[in-house]
RNA sequence: GGCCAGGUAGCCAAGUGGUUAGGCAACGGUUUGCAAAACCGUCAUACGCCGGUUCGAAUCCGGUCCUGGCCUCCA
């Protein structure tokens, strides 16, 4: 309400209960859904993590004039077309390492909470009936009623810009005024109601569906800033004016950012949008998730797409990300060998040299704790991550040039471990580092490989032409052989053991 | 027109009164048959502009310019 940052003051301490406006599911979701749903994913994972017990609700709304008209192009029946992209939002949330809600409602499954509220609301005199005569009647929520109507978006009225709105809704005894039921004008797609056959309007669902998994009242209800007004405005309003004196119907309102093209907002109207799905075909759904998070999750997000000269499509941001995403798996997999390594046992006072190495881990869960509190820092737990990734790295370098030192690898060795630790521990309440190490880089391979059209046996027969040109001294024939690979996206690494190779993002 | 966000080094992005954010790119090193990876160093006394407060301001105050969002469905 006052746009700062507050502790969270829970009814039951040790209990948080959030509400997250999901999507209305008419198509497929893009990568600004995909946003709230990181956004609001990281924040369970945090509170969890803390050790609050947490409610996590996000509906999906069902009902609606945009699924009406979509169902009425495709000719799909329209709860048929909800219920399919439901699955779909669903599927493609749970993609991207989204815990599942406690509670995912649908309108469609609460109209008793919903028609229950609305009589409340005509009880309280906060709404009233229209079109009596006709048979098709409307409800509408009276925002003069509300004396705290635009608390939450400093909006004193619904403030019409000038000469924007026209066609006047004659029904309407305030321009404000917004519909909580809405008379069926469509034989096929309405409810039965003290009313009449109709629908809920947008915003009555969450005020129902809230109080019905959370009570009134509840600590954090979160949503895209483009929720703001009217969509959380009316949900504030048909709320508190239904419990009169109870207090806020929520503590604490959090707001996601947009994802951007070409510094426009994405979405469906403007066309601009790319789907999950999209981003999924060509990176790791771990590095879309990053790439996400590396913006803290108010601030807007660019999302660019760049045209290769081979035709494909790729997303800069999402690459670079998934290259931060190898670098993190390339380091689990160094900190495991380590750790894994026969040492002799510790010496009873470390090498002062592993200080500073020990310094970092031992403080790098705490540091991403204090990151999230601050209105979930992503960016700056994303940073404690890379200092710990390259302290790692540089523990392991040292240790394997110093092999003979008895004392200090008897140190590393543990230490590595204890990194190990804390690394998984960090990614993990944001989601990162989940999949185990063998799985993510044998995805990722597969799916650059379909991507570049490029052939393991074929790569395994140059390689070996290679390490055969290579035996017999014949570096020009080998380098030669890694530079052809190279442009077709194979990366080579000699190592003691022999040529290993991957795909390049 | 009203309301709300932002403008930080080549790029992305933290930081809200004094103490190294971090990443990417580039360049120089260590290492390597050559590379790659990894690490070190440089780029970085940067904070839209003008004025004010202060011992001290990217940070607070006033003004101003620019960008985006909401006010119609939107994550």
């Amino acid at each position: 309400m006052n746009h700062r940052l507050e502790p969270v003051q829970c009814t039951d301490p040790g209990h948080v209960r959030v509400y997250v406006c999901g999507p209305t599911v008419y198509d497929v979701p893009h990568a600004g859904h995909a946003r709230a749903a990181v956004a609001f994913d990281v924040l369970v994972r945090h509170l969890r993590a803390s050790g609050r017990r947490v409610t996590y609700v996000r509906n999906l709304t069902d009902i609606d004039d945009k699924i009406l008209k979509r169902s009425q192009e495709t000719g799909e029946a329209p709860l048929a077309l909800s219920a399919r992209m439901a699955r779909v939002y669903q599927d493609d949330v749970a993609a991207i390492n989204c815990v599942q809600p406690d509670h995912e409602p649908k309108v469609s499954d609460h109209l008793p909470e919903v028609i229950g509220l609305v009589k409340s609301l005509i009880d309280h005199g906060a709404a009233y009936v229209v079109g009596e005569e006709t048979g098709s009647k409307d409800v509408y929520f009276s925002v003069p009623s509300f004396g705290d109507y635009g608390k939450l978006s400093h909006r004193k009225t619904c403030d019409l810009e000038v000469g924007a709105r026209v066609a006047e809704n004659e029904v309407k005894r305030d321009p404000c005024d917004f519909a909580l039921w809405k008379g069926a004008t469509e034989e096929s797609y309405g409810w039965d109601s003290p009313w009449g056959k109709g629908r809920p309007g947008w915003h009555i669902e969450c005020s129902a569906m809230s109080e019905r998994y959370l009570g009134y009242g509840f600590e954090i209800h979160g949503g895209g800033m483009d929720l703001i007004f009217p969509h959380h405005e009316n949900e504030i309003a048909q709320s508190e004016a239904a419990h009169p004196g109870q207090g806020d119907f929520a503590k604490l309102w959090m707001h996601n950012g947009f994802v951007n093209v070409d510094k426009e907002k994405m979405s469906k109207s403007l066309g601009n949008f790319v789907t999950i799905r999209d981003v999924l075909q060509r990176n790791d759904p771990e590095a879309f998730r990053y790439f996400l998070m590396t913006v803290q999750y108010r601030g807007p997000i660019t999302f660019d797409t760049q045209k290769l000269e081979d035709g494909r499509v790729v997303f800069p941001g999402v690459d670079d990300a998934e290259r931060r995403m190898d670098y993190l798996y390339a380091t689990l997999e160094k900190l495991e060998a380590l750790a894994g390594q026969a040492a002799d046992a510790p010496p009873a006072k470390a090498p002062k040299e592993l200080d500073a190495f020990a310094q970092v881990v031992a403080g790098a869960r705490a540091r991403v704790q204090t990151a999230l509190d601050d209105d979930l820092n992503t960016p700056v737990a994303l940073a404690v991550i890379a200092e710990l990734a390259k302290t790692a790295n540089d523990l392991c370098d040292l240790a394997a040039k110093r092999r003979k030192d008895k004392a200090l690898v008897g140190a590393a060795v543990p230490l590595a471990g204890k990194a190990l630790d804390a690394l998984r521990s960090c990614a993990d309440v944001l989601g990162l580092l989940i999949t185990p190490r063998e799985a993510y880089c044998a995805r990722t391979r597969d799916r650059r490989m379909g991507l570049r059209g490029l052939d393991a046996a074929a790569i395994d027969r140059a390689l070996q032409e290679r390490t055969d040109a290579r035996a017999a001294k014949d570096f020009a024939r080998g380098d030669a052989i890694r530079q052809e690979l190279l442009a077709k996206g194979v990366e080579l690494a000699d190592t003691p053991t022999g040529t290993v190779w991957k795909v390049g993002v």
